[in-house]
DNA sequence: TTGGGTTCGTTAGAAGTTATAACCCAAGTT
DNA sequence: AACTTGGGTTATAACTTCTAACGAACCCAA
């Protein structure tokens, strides 16, 4: 969006800088189409390079490997999921849009869910930036939880977490918030996950009004 | 187990069967290791092969194809989760040492785990035997949420639930205790799941902390 | 004992994949 | 105008799954 400033200052890019970044960003398109089809392993550089009528190598002068092209697709889908949630907590820090977002933006492309919250490869650390995405995730996230009322009882865990709170940086919640964040986000991936996953087809109720009772079940401030 | 019987009798399988057997479950072992620690993505076939000192398409006698491996991988997982939580219920159903069960069992090779839970491939449906295995999964479950007192304040969901509980099969369980097993496994592998994959390293708080508390929640029967 | 059929293993090869190397050529810069 | 940079090409290496064709060992039966 910065990007599309109404300046009348031209783009200070050179246009070999503009082709390039054009050129990536086809790359990117093509990509997240093959994954949502066929999920991220059955990712092919060739055929990506074949769908953009060039071949082979010479997408390598956009991406340095396979992995860097799926970092940056991981990298983009955190930063679409961080601004989704911040959008639609601008009205106000509210719980229940917070997860009516997450489960929208889920749905939306179950492949793109599952690249940052589905099996990961044992190897791979994600770099410094994804993790501060990651975190301005959950910053949204503790507004929220501090805005909801405080009236659950003082679980152990939440002491635990009051010695435990440098992961939420420098937010003023709550331990008592921390604990609703942390149940708030593992619930509702759980629901959302095994349900993107199919575990629940032909199983009969409707995963839309167990999320519902679940979220039900996290507004009523038990923890 | 049923094979080791101590009978006298001698095993009625000929000895070409027995070598079958045993180079398909060499196989498999192999392919345990390399899940393990590269993910099922990474599984080779030819590196298990060359492994096992034979060259390539040998593997091909035993397995028909990858597809066909993976399944067989994934049906053991089922089958050795099943026999790990039933085993786990000999005692009595109960619902905290099922959870402590689950947990030892993930925490064994999160691969495994996250080859039934994980990321699910697109395409891919699971065979007839091994949704078969899934309902004994979750029949025991069922038993164990029954086994707790229903004093859970009626849920809008459990409702729901009563209209639709066909994934039950006959089993006597009312409502409240169907809702229950839903929150039991959607929470514990929303836990279980994240911390498999390494989404609370390097937040400070410890996991099985966290994991405890939910469980405390589940077992406080609010739901 | 002498076949005949089944099964296991081999090598060869087709059709993919990621990725590197070498080279050409056009665009931008000095 | 010469030079550097960057995009594209083809060729190639080293993988992968998987099929085809062939040889040899084994089992069984006449």
């Amino acid at each position: 969006m910065a990007k599309a400033d109404a300046d009348v200052e031209t783009d200070t890019r050179t246009p070999r800088e503009r082709y390039r970044a054009q050129v990536r960003a086809e790359i990117k398109e093509r990509a997240w189409e093959q994954i949502a089809t066929a999920g991220a392993s059955a990712l092919s550089l060739n055929a990506i390079a074949k769908q953009l009528g060039m071949s082979g190598p010479a997408l390598y002068r956009y991406f340095a490997s396979r992995d860097e092209l799926i970092t940056e697709l991981i990298r983009e889908a955190y930063r679409s999921l961080a601004e989704t949630l911040r959008a639609s907590s601008t009205t106000g820090a509210d719980l229940a849009e917070l997860a009516h977002a997450l489960r929208g933006w889920a749905m939306e492309d179950p492949q793109r869910y599952f690249l940052i919250y589905g099996t990961p490869v044992p190897g791979y650390h994600a770099p410094e930036d994804i993790t501060g995405i990651a975190s301005e995730i959950m910053r949204t996230l503790l507004d929220a939880c501090t805005a909801l009322a405080p009236d659950a009882p003082a679980a152990p865990f939440s002491a635990h977490l009051e010695d435990h709170r440098d992961w939420a940086g420098d937010h003023p919640a709550p331990a008592a918030a921390l604990h609703r964040a942390l149940a708030f986000w593992t619930r509702l991936h759980g629901v959302l996950s095994l349900e993107l996953a199919g575990h629940f087809t032909d199983m009969g109720f409707d995963p839309a009004l167990f999320f519902a009772a679940e979220l039900d079940d996290l507004l009523s401030g038990r923890v």
